[in-house]
DNA sequence: TTGAAAGCGCTAACAA
DNA sequence: TTGTTAGCGCTTTCAA
């Protein structure tokens, strides 16, 4: 019984098998279509016996589309990207959709690489991050491809939005560092722009009125620390209140407050982060921020997709994720 | 130009816009195709201008394969699966196959999902978690479909592997603690059984000779956290050398340690993880550990998988991952 | 409720 | 090098 090699069964071959048409077969597998349950029963049992699968490159090539939602994600082994592609791909097969998962290790790929998605005929498309091309969008829009931006600028068009609003995102953290007392600002930003990212950033700014702003090369937790590290004591201790556009910088401020500077945190600064990571609730950390609820995100994403596919001509939406502020020990209240 | 529904262009439209057969518009898109250049071009620009691309639904009902690659990951929001997963699809792209994402919220459903990944025709399957049914497996024998796991156990009959060696892990892990000047030897592993995770373990015990066996409830932050402060100062004090089955847990471990019972590490007692997840190397923990190479893994991944679908009847290999020790301050040396 | 027949968009074998 | 032809495995009218 090992090494021999089998050919696939094809819904011919269970139609055979079961005494019945290909067309009934078909039925069997289709939920809700008319098949008389004795006719189904019999096409399971010979399905099972010859381990068939019903073949979702046909289905879909006749159909129209393939049931595959691709998913744009980059930089995946960062705490909250990670997070939500996780929770995407729950809920996305859930409800009987495969996540194709489309990482660019250079943006400039970023285009090529979705236009091929459009070649498997996809159910929609969830962008987490990048940008995608115009064109492509553009593409979408025409063939009717649903597609969900999460936490990104509009696109011109086309594409539903699931969003932490940057206003609220900002002003909460503000609201948090003056509720336990802090009243002298700073902000921690990367350089670049990101819809999100940023946002919040000059949210907090423009509500927070004067304010200290330090830049750090990237998102990353070494960049943030080696922003921080380089400004200064003397400097630094200007501020009693910092907001650190992510929980991952806010890490590395952390650790460059403390380890490189030697300022006691909440003592001589507090800090506040944003998307409450598992990191951020860590012994060492213990970590104030804004959480954003990525089941909620998820969850939205894939209510926004699936009505945009039974409506397609619904106009574009924006749907907001719930914030929550996570008081914790790097703020004093 | 705004609401306009276009249909998908096909090949038979770039045909006929070209002047030419489908045939050759087919060629012009199969890489290493007998087109003449002119034709080539012909073919292309029409298709630019159509906005035509590839259906690969019909190409993978035609050829043997889309192109699509299964990849089983569960526990997504990992730092290590991330990882695996990032370099994984990075890979896999980079040749051309595109990623479909497995992730099973219970393990139950692991058979059905796997299952239903074969009828998109799959170029292989990818195991970075959970065990897939036997009875899949099988069907990926006959059908000829490569399977390559990861840190998994053999599964009877096929799936090619790329491990860590559970044994070199477990004793270079000794080694580091034994040359920092560590004498008396504890590990920390979780609850059931993993064949990587519980496999180093258990070499590390069997080198370590006398040893204390610390158990926690799964493999995270908080259940190794909670397991070492459940353990109390008094037992833990008889230790001075703890490796931890991943560095996550030596990251629970460490704040068990220094902030629930009041030791110092290294002074009291070092510790040594493995993995090397970004996580060890954070200020707050900077954590000694082994170093798995990630990307090798990936790329020897993939390599399995061309070799395997190029010669289906080779047989069954396992490959090993190259490991480095890492030392930080969480050992003396 | 069932089956026959016509495609879905593509590639591969064959002939020209 | 090119075009013609025959499917890949499925769903879906349309009649029965």
């Amino acid at each position: 019984m090992t090494g021999e090699t089998n050919r696939k069964p094809t819904s011919f071959d269970v139609a055979r098998r079961a005494g019945v048409s290909r067309s009934a077969v078909s039925r069997a597998f289709t939920p809700g279509a008319a098949v008389a349950e004795d006719t189904r029963k019999k096409v399971l049992a010979a399905a099972e016996e010859l381990g068939y699968r019903v073949n979702s490159l046909a289905r879909g090539l006749q159909g129209d589309h393939s049931g595959i939602v691709g998913v744009l994600a980059s930089r995946l082994d960062t705490p909250v990207r990670a997070r939500q592609v996780q929770l995407l791909a729950q809920s996305l097969i859930r409800d009987g959709f495969r996540p194709m998962l489309v990482t660019a290790e250079n943006p400039d790929d970023v285009a090529g690489l979705f236009d091929t998605l459009l070649g498997y005929s996809v159910a929609g498309v969830v962008v987490t991050s990048d940008t995608p091309p115009q064109s492509t969008i553009e593409a979408c829009r025409k063939t009717r491809v649903p597609v969900v931006l999460i936490n990104r600028d509009a696109v011109v068009g086309w594409g539903d939005r699931v969003i932490s609003s940057p206003d609220r995102s900002g002003q909460m953290a503000l609201c948090m560092l003056r509720s336990s007392g802090a009243t002298r600002f700073g902000v921690l930003e990367p350089q670049g722009h990101t819809f999100s990212v940023t946002g919040r950033a000059n949210a907090f700014k423009e509500a927070a009125g004067a304010c200290v702003c330090l830049t750090s090369k990237d998102q990353s937790y070494s960049a943030a620390r080696a922003a921080v590290s380089a400004v200064g004591r003397a400097e630094v201790a200007r501020v009693d209140g910092l907001f650190c556009a992510t929980d991952l910088m806010a890490i590395g401020a952390l650790d460059g407050l403390r380890l490189d500077l030697g300022l006691n945190v909440p003592k001589d600064i507090q800090v506040v982060g944003f998307d409450d990571i598992e990191q951020a609730s860590w012994g060492a950390y213990d970590l104030s921020t804004v959480r954003q609820d990525l089941e909620a995100q998820a969850d939205i994403a894939l209510d926004l997709l699936k009505s945009r596919t039974e409506t397609p001509d619904l106009p574009i939406r924006t749907e907001f994720v719930p914030l929550t502020p996570i008081y914790r020990s790097s703020t004093k209240s």
